[in-house]
Parts: C-alpha cells; structure tokens; sequence
DNA sequence: TGATGTGAAGCCGTTCACAGCG
DNA sequence: CGCTGTGAACGGCTTCACATCA
C-alpha cells in the first residue's frame, strides 16, 4: 500500500471530488439509472487525466469496478473515502491564528470528512481569549498537554515563517501524526547525531508533513507564463 | 529552457527563499566574507533535497557557481530571479473577495516580486463597492474591458468551487496568461471540436493554471498518516 | 461486446561517479 | 585540492496493448 505513487494519491483526492459531484447528480435516480455508474474514461476527462492513469490509480487499491461496465459511483467514493483515511473523525488543532489561520477556521469544506477543530493556539496577547467558530484561542504553551487530552491527530500551521520551525517543533513534540504547513519555510525534523550518523529524533519519528505553498504558486506561474510547456499538458487524448 | 522538470521549479522557488535569507545574514559583511558563498551542500540542508539535486536543478539554466568554491549567493538570487520571471511586474487581478480572496489580498509578502494587485472582482451585490487594500471591488462583468485596459497578466481565483469554472472562462476570455486557482476544482480549458479532434480554443491557447488546493492537502495528509511511507524521505543522506 | 485489470515497455526525473576547473 | 558541472545508470511513474471477465 506504500508503494503507490504520491502523485496517484493527489489524483484520488481529485477522483473523490468528482464522484460526490456525480453522486449528487445521480441522488434519487432509480438504481437501474445509469447516472450512477462512471467509466474511466469520463471520469479521466473530468479530472484532466488519460482514462489509462484513471484504471491504473484505481488498481492499485483493489478490483473497485465492472468489466464491461464500469464504475459504480457509489462504491468507488466509499472506498476512496476508506483508502483516504476520510472515514474517520480527525482532531485538528490550529496554529497560528492571524488572517490565513482565520481564514483556514472559517474556510467551509474543511470541516467536512469528519475534521474537527478541537483548539486554537496562537502566541500573541492580542488574539488568546479570542474566540473564533466555537473555539477559544490559547496560548502554544498550553499545546503539549492539550494534544495529550484530547487526542489530537494533526496540526495546521497558519504561523508566520519565521516561526513556523519553532511552532512545529511544538507540534511534533506534543505528539501530533501529521502537520500540515502553511508556511513558505521547509520544515525541519529535528535530527540527532548518534555514531557519527543523523538519524531522526523520536518525536519526529512518524510525523508527516504536507505542504501548502500559495506564494510558490505565484512564482512557479510566472515562470510558465514566461517559459510556456512545449506539449500542452492539458489535453490528453485518450479521454472518452 | 522548456524541459526541466515541474518538480525542478518548485525546488528553484526554495532555493530563492533560501537565499533570500542568507543574503539578509550577509549583509554588511565585508566582499571577502565567506558569508556571500552558499555551496550545494549548505543550500540541499536547508531545501531538505541531496547536494546532487541542487547543483543538476541549477545546472539546467547555466553555469551558476564556481568550482572549488561554491554559488555566490547575490548572483545566484538574481539568476533564479530572472529565471523565474520575478525581475518584472505582473499586474494581477483577483476574482473572488469571500474570507478567502480577502485573505490573499492582505496576505504579507504577496506583493513582494512586483507583483501589484490592479484589481478585484467578484459577483456578489454585498461585496461590489467595498474596498479592501487600496482597491475597490468590481463586478466580474467588467473585467474583460479591465484586463485589457489595464494590462493585466494574471488572476487569482478564489470564487467558491461551483463558480470556479465559469469565473476562470471569464479570466481566460479576458486575456490574462495565467490564472492561480485556489478552488478545489480542475479548470476546464474550453475545446473545441473540429473535423473530429479536439483543439484547444484559441481563448485558452496559451493560458497556464497552477493550482493551491489546500483541501486536497488535508487529505493527502491523512493517507500518509495512515499509510507511511516506508523509506523515510525527510533525511536524504548527501547533504553537507 | 465493451468495459476493466494488468504485466511490460518506454520515458522522465533522480541518483550517482567522476571529469573539469578555479 | 574542493566543489561544481555533467553524461550515464538507475528507478519509478506513466503509457500502452491486450488479456480478462461481466
């Protein structure tokens, strides 16, 4: 199951949009409706991927379809959701909660898929007691025995960059599975240097870390704006 | 100049950022200082990538250091700069003001690299007239005159994922080279049929989109959350 | 028959070893 | 001598053709 190619992985979540789309679409049809059944090849065309790439990224997770046939909608989100992780409750704190933390907490969506944001934390004076959703600001002091309590599973870091490393240093420490990054920084585990050779501390043994970098966006845009791809990369052909 | 890796530009945007950095650690230094200098070793650390890769992904735009010694860090900021289309101004409008266009458009550090927003555009009657930064917002129907009036380059997409499409028609229409979607949507650039194949229509000819999902982030990371990788990939071995 | 499932081929990016130069 | 520059090996992802099964 590790063996899957991360970009796979970023496809599937693209996938699982699509199928709630179609699944709305196909919401109180008769069963025998064929709104509630996809081929690969439509599928392919609405995520902008060949219908080969759409086959592939699928098997890689089981026999989810019917030859001849195709895809049931329905069956294909649930496993997507299951092979996703999205079929469980998460416990989200948020770090950092000046104008792109505050926008994450309110962004509607993210609290879909079972997230739940269980606590805000932040260092400055002005923002601890703020109340924002349901949740009270605290300060990060308080985030190493908050993540024991209430078993928090991962963190969003919304910090500005020069206090991204430090905040999350506390995060992995506190004991979080997973952070997600806000901050144009790269992000440091911290490592140990034992008999000459680095290896990972034990707080960061485990911990994963995704990126989400707008202001890269900006810049890798100009630079294909300036530097168009040769073969247009947005019109595979062996859709439909 | 077209065939370097998608993955490559990325990397370059970190080692921008990193220099920017180092230079600020320079300055006021003597000429002479060793501070100026940045070998492959030192820049892969803070990248979190192998020495091998910093110097093949520079090594595709020229030759940027010198050999014995390492990369002066000011010519190198200034080459990948220039590589990366941040030596000129890009005029950028913003199509969609909710809490999140409102967040980018106060986000520090956007407006660095001469990026200038020149505009702000959305649909919705509550929000045309208000001002945020030192714009006011306008209906998207004006933007077609407004890309070309104001020359605008490209346009950030922050329209809730049902609009997403038809706001990104409007920017390609308009004439805008690049479009930076934050919706959780694939944009669909417009084809057209013609004697059984399908061609780009000449709207999208040339318009590049770069997507920042951070949904899509949430649920990446609780795949590896569950799934981790096996290989640890946050330690590469060369580096220093 | 018409779609998925899947081993194999091909391609692209990363890793490497060492040549090249200050 | 040290570090960059770079052709070649390697590995992994994508593409493909076709076997497979409803």
């Amino acid at each position: 199951m590790s063996d899957v190619p991360t970009a796979a992985i970023s496809r599937l979540v693209t996938y699982l949009r699509i199928l709630e789309g179609l699944e709305r679409d196909a919401e109180g049809k008769p069963p025998t409706d064929p709104a509630h059944w996809v081929k690969s090849g439509a599928l392919a065309a609405h995520a902008g991927v060949t219908a080969f790439q759409v086959r592939k990224d699928l098997n890689y997770f089981g026999r989810l379809g019917t030859r001849g046939t195709g895809y049931n909608v329905h069956v294909l989100r649930r496993e997507l959701l299951r092979v996703l992780g999205l079929n469980q409750t998460w416990n989200v704190v948020i770090v950092g909660l000046g104008r792109l933390g505050q926008a994450i907490t309110n962004y509607p969506g993210a609290t879909d898929y079972q997230f739940q944001y269980v606590g805000l934390f932040d260092t400055n004076p002005a923002l601890i007691g703020t109340r924002f959703h349901h949740l009270t600001v605290q300060h990060t002091d308080e985030l190493a025995a908050f993540v024991q309590e209430q078993q928090v599973d991962m963190g969003f870091l919304a910090v500005p960059p020069e206090h991204a490393q430090e905040a999350a240093q506390a995060l992995a420490s506190a004991g979080v599975k997973g952070i997600l990054n806000f901050a144009p920084v790269v992000i440091q585990p911290r490592t140990l240097e034992r008999n000459g050779i680095h290896e990972l501390s034990e707080e960061w043994r485990g911990v994963i870390v995704e990126n989400v970098d707008f202001l890269a966006g900006m810049k890798r845009l100009t630079f294909y704006i300036r530097n168009p791809p040769l073969k247009d990369a947005t019109t595979p052909e062996d859709t439909e």
